[in-house]
DNA sequence: ATTGTTGTAACTATGATAGTTACGTAGGTG
DNA sequence: CACCTACGTAACTATCATAGTTACAACAAT
């Protein structure tokens, strides 16, 4: 994974969980927060309300969580900001007149595969709750 | 993990342990088999010299494995090939006026990280004879 | 009607990566 | 010694993903 999606959708679902007022909480005040655009927080939130993890107030006001923050995982966040993501990537088009050229990919795929699966077990045993609880115990 | 420099440096000792003829394993010849440059080849073989894990013939010819392919973890080459290499990141300079932004990036370190260990232990146990068996079995 | 906010398209800036050209260097060979 | 082959590395380029940005239509509440 190269992005920050994951880490600000995380960010996101947080300040929403811990907010005193969250039908004022509009991506203007998130961006502060995040310390990034609007936008970049819209699109975020845009795809956390289509994976049912969050909707808005009557009137598209602010921001409140659909499920429990213990019933939220880091894998379900992840898959909702960022579908496609992979750990590693492997090289395409390798020479298939060569014994390894031919296999390698499909050797590593599944492997790589596997370490995949394993990390997504973690995010999925990983929930907002967990994440709250370590926020709210540093302040 | 955004590269594919652990899976070409793969590919690279996978030849250089089944190949019939390491003395005239050349950058030329390892390019055409992964389908690249021959200076991304050289690259990639000067790093896993450094790191121990292959040195030329005498004269600079070919390449040989320095361990045993049971003896070279995966882990190992991704170190030699891409030392500083996280699978995930976190997005940077959160307010710090606000709670959440305030503790986001210390808190997802530490998630991320144990994570980040969980895979290096994975790619620790799984050896370049591994990989080098799953290729000969389809073959 | 006016206001405030969202969702999204479209574009830009930045940075990482692999590919490429070029060349100095080292070692072996005739 | 002169030649040859291959390596190591600097420097540059092309490509791509990402986040940031501008702009605007749509929608609901008042």
């Amino acid at each position: 994974m190269i992005n920050t999606r994951l880490s600000m959708g995380i960010h996101i679902l947080s300040l929403v969980a811990l907010s005193n007022d969250p039908e004022n909480l509009n991506s203007e005040w998130i961006a502060t927060s995040i310390n990034t655009n609007p936008v970049v927080v819209r699109r975020l939130t845009s795809s956390l309300k289509k994976a049912n993890l969050v909707k808005a107030y009557v009137g598209n006001r602010g921001l409140q969580l659909m499920k429990e923050p213990e019933d939220i995982s880091l894998l379900e966040i992840l898959k909702a900001v960022d579908p496609n993501n992979h750990l590693f990537h492997i090289h395409q088009n390798s020479n298939i007149q060569c014994t390894v050229g031919r296999n390698i990919e499909s050797t590593l795929g599944s492997i790589f595969n596997d370490i995949q699966k394993e990390t997504e077990w973690k995010l999925a045993n990983l929930k907002l709750d967990d994440v709250m609880r370590d926020l709210e115990s540093k302040n």
